[in-house]
DNA sequence: TCTGGGGTCCTAGGACCC
DNA sequence: TCTGGGGTCCTAGGACCC
């Protein structure tokens, strides 16, 4: 793309700015729920795990903006969310013998449960709109994906352009989104975080310097409390005055990352939007609801996470070469204890006897959450590049499979590479699902901006 | 902020190899 | 026996994101 090597003053002139969009839905599990159940709109909504009675643990997964306007945010305890907007259902009950509730009504609230599968419906609908509305689109999240249209639209228009994509997620699938636009992916971040809910915010290439510089420091993607404090010790406020400092410090102090706080503040960020490849781990882990010291429960949550998340990594297609444990300790100590074997395995015995061999270190210690994770992942077979070396691919993966498992075998632990047809009908999913992405875009629509 | 769950990337030291 | 320097992999921890 011969990007690397253009001259300061004539950025703008080379004909490589990208037009990049980002779109991220607003409080997205909260308007699913209200989706498929309306009389929860304009209402307080939290949506979380543990606000059930004798429920102890849980957070929020997101909240309402009727929600967050009396203090509930998200990844917050659900004890303190339902202290600051009790749960409507209960109060309606107390309410039979108090008549003077009214008034409190109006601070309360609906909680409903995660539904991940739902939301990942409603997500779906979302990506092939975003899919038809531009050339590249890579998907951060389930509610949030950058797209590249610098050839769907021109800076005159980008607002027109954005309305538009709103505008369709709106009448298509009934969700608000907020919609940034700017020449970089990090600065169209910002922006659609700018004006959210519903917002949408164009920054014109030679306005993003001065859209950042008054710009909290933490407002910049990757900046978080640790790095926001330590910048704040430096003297650095804004994003103007890290795009202002010396990057020398920033660099001893951040090291790669300092390099890169810099370019951003300064609004450079030549990173294109590319598709997001496959996951690097699979993971899953369970708080309990206070610390546990016994033995005896510890490895039965081990037991039951290491069966799920062998069983994902199974459905995904997924071998792992790296099996590995999380104990957090408290007061809140995270310990991670890992093992690699020499060849990649889909063994959901050997997941749960390394898991709890790992373990075992902290047989005596309380523990209030456990996690396990495979890593080091493989997918076997399916390069979207071309389907006709499909064939070739799966006959290559077979024998690869038999291969490695011999080898791993005669490493440390036995190995059983098995379920060679279930893991086929996986693939052909997968090859399926390669399908269906590529049916053919539907640009009419958009010729307006073009 | 007294802490849920699922991820990503970076760093740093040690082992091991050439 | 002492020794340089580079590369890669593994492991543990940390910061960050949604």
């Amino acid at each position: 793309m011969a990007h690397g090597s253009r001259l300061p003053g004539v950025e703008r002139a080379d004909g490589a700015d990208r037009i990049v969009c980002h779109v991220d839905a607003d409080c997205f599990y909260a308007s699913c729920e209200r989706l498929r159940e309306p009389k929860l709109r304009g209402e307080p909504v939290v949506v979380g795990m543990g606000y059930e009675p004798g429920d102890t643990v849980g957070a929020v997964a997101t909240a309402s903006y009727e929600a967050r306007a009396v203090g509930v945010e998200s990844a917050q305890a659900i004890s303190t969310a339902l202290e600051r907007l009790p749960r409507r259902a209960s109060v309606d009950l107390d309410s039979d013998a108090d008549s003077s509730s009214d008034l409190e009504l109006e601070e309360t609230g609906y909680y409903r449960p995660v539904d991940m599968d739902y939301y990942e419906s409603v997500a779906a609908d979302v990506r092939e709109i975003l899919h038809e509305c531009a050339d590249v689109v890579r998907e951060v999240s389930i509610d949030e994906a950058y797209l590249d249209v610098t050839s769907r639209t021109a800076w005159e228009v980008a607002d027109g352009f954005a309305r538009h994509v709103k505008d369709r997620v709106r009448r298509e699938v009934g969700l608000t989104v907020s919609v940034g636009v700017a020449p970089s992916m990090s600065a169209a971040k910002i922006a659609s975080d700018f004006d959210k809910p519903d917002g949408l915010t164009v920054v014109q290439p030679d306005e993003v310097r001065e859209f950042l510089t008054s710009l909290p420091v933490e407002l910049l993607h990757g900046v978080g409390p640790v790095t926001a404090r330590e910048l704040r010790e430096m003297g650095l406020e804004t994003a103007g005055d890290v795009a202002a400092a010396d990057p020398e410090p920033l660099v001893e102090r951040f090291g790669e990352r300092g390099r890169e706080l810099f370019d951003r503040a300064r609004g450079e960020d030549d990173r294109r939007v590319e598709p997001k490849g496959k996951p690097k781990s699979f993971s899953r882990e369970a708080a309990f609801p206070e610390p546990v010291e016994e033995p005896k429960p510890k490895y039965d949550q081990i037991e039951t996470l290491a069966a799920a998340v062998a069983d994902r990594a199974r459905r995904e297609g997924a071998l792992y070469r790296t099996v590995g444990v999380k104990a957090v300790t408290p007061p809140y100590d995270v310990n991670t204890r890992e093992r690699s074997v020499p060849g990649p395995i889909d063994d959901p015995d050997l997941v749960g006897r390394l898991a709890r061999d790992l373990f075992t270190e902290f047989d005596d210690s309380p523990v209030r959450k456990l996690g396990v994770r495979v890593a080091n992942l493989e997918f076997a077979s399916v390069d979207q590049a071309s389907l006709d070396s499909w064939e070739t691919d799966r006959d290559e993966r077979t024998a690869l499979g038999r291969t490695e498992g011999e080898s791993s075998a005669s490493g440390n632990e036995r190995t059983d590479i098995e379920g060679g047809d279930e893991r086929t009908e996986a693939d052909d999913e997968t090859t399926a699902g390669v399908f269906l992405t590529d049916l053919p875009d539907d640009q009419t629509s958009l010729s307006d901006f073009c």
